[in-house]
DNA sequence: GCCTTGACCGACCGGTCGGTCGGGCTTAGG
DNA sequence: CCTAAGCCCGACCGACCGGTCGGTCAAGGC
């Protein structure tokens, strides 16, 4: 009973030191004694469970990539229109970065200290994701349904900016809670895809 | 004659080595042998001219933020109306922005590497330039010019997210220049800041 | 010709880093 | 009770780091 989160083990006990500090500091500033001291373990202990510092590092890539793909591929299995898939991938990606920041930061700052093969990982993954964006909005584009003002690349680098820089400035106690930051985000790139408002065509009314 | 650039001098040559390095592997992951080595000078020299490896740092911080502050002052001062400064400011800062990607890539990545000293200094220049920004929407939401679908905290974010992220996907031998990335951000900025079309009010016959 | 000045050299230093390894403690099977 | 295996401990290692310092050398005033 009460097995909600007793205590997380030692190997999420040395992520979580990993990642706190690596936030705090970076990752080259900071050194396994210094993780191992907060994770309240010895140095033995972590590489018992990780190979070098550097798979301590993509643990953390590994954990929030999974959680952005897997959100993707559920929110893209909806079937929603283009608008609205376009408000719920930014809702979520959001939402997840807030939740994650510390995470988040980490990964904004420190993805090219991973070694080749994880960071070729980390990057398709990464990349399949922006690039479902700039499908979407080029589909919805083509529909007629977005106007055509920017290209759906650009499109994507905003929203993707935006996101990727928000653990910077995200406070959690803040006045804005995530899902009303998401909110506004995506109207403001809603707004932006309004398609131009030439009354002919078929218009209201 | 023929001074244009002979050879930048010891100084220049260190700053340029130490940029591409940075941008490279990161601040942490750059010794100074590595600078040095690039410049083709000795550790000696680079301590005659810099008093640390941090200082050398702050140097690329200077010279970037310089730029940006005397860019926002100049386009500020030739008192356009809202719109036409937003699209000033961001073609401002994408084609610096691009000329200097090493720095800015930098910059993005190492500011937490500066001493406190500095990095108020520079957090001071940044959080003005931010500030303008903001100012600037808000002017312009209240005089109806812009619309008010996004808080001017949130325009501005997303404006500087894409900038800050620009270092990461701008590639100087791409298709697009860099004032026509500019333009295409400013239009789907403005795009976002239409303001809205409600036809009562005053609307037309 | 001599002396001062400052740019630059490079061997060297104390300290810290990521990573190792022999061993102890606990648990389960027999 | 003994054994085996997995988890964990922490003293220790060689490499390398940022930074120092005694010295060299060319230029220029006197």
């Amino acid at each position: 009973m009460s097995s909600a989160r007793p205590e997380p083990g030692t190997r999420q006990r040395i992520v979580n030191a990993a990642v706190s500090l690596f936030a705090e500091q970076g990752f080259d500033a900071t050194s396994v004694n210094q993780v191992v001291a907060r994770a309240g373990v010895a140095k033995g202990a972590l590489y018992h469970h990780f190979e070098s510092k550097d798979d301590l590092l993509y643990e953390v890539y590994r954990e929030l990539v999974d959680r952005q793909l897997s959100g993707l591929h559920r929110i893209l299995a909806e079937g929603m229109g283009p608008a609205r898939t376009v408000r719920a991938l930014i809702a979520d990606l959001v939402c997840t970065t807030a939740a994650a920041a510390a995470e988040a930061k980490v990964f904004a700052r420190e993805s090219h200290r991973l070694g080749d093969v994880n960071q070729a990982r980390v990057r398709a993954a990464r990349r399949s994701i922006h690039d479902a964006f700039i499908e979407l909005v080029r589909t919805g584009q083509a529909s007629g349904e977005f106007g055509s003002i920017a290209s759906p690349e650009m499109v994507t680098f905003t929203a993707f900016g935006v996101i990727n820089e928000l653990p910077v400035w995200y406070r959690p106690d803040g006045e804005k809670r995530p899902d009303e930051l998401a909110a506004e985000l995506a109207d403001l790139i809603l707004a932006a895809l309004k398609p131009a408002l030439d009354p002919e065509r078929e218009a209201s009314p």
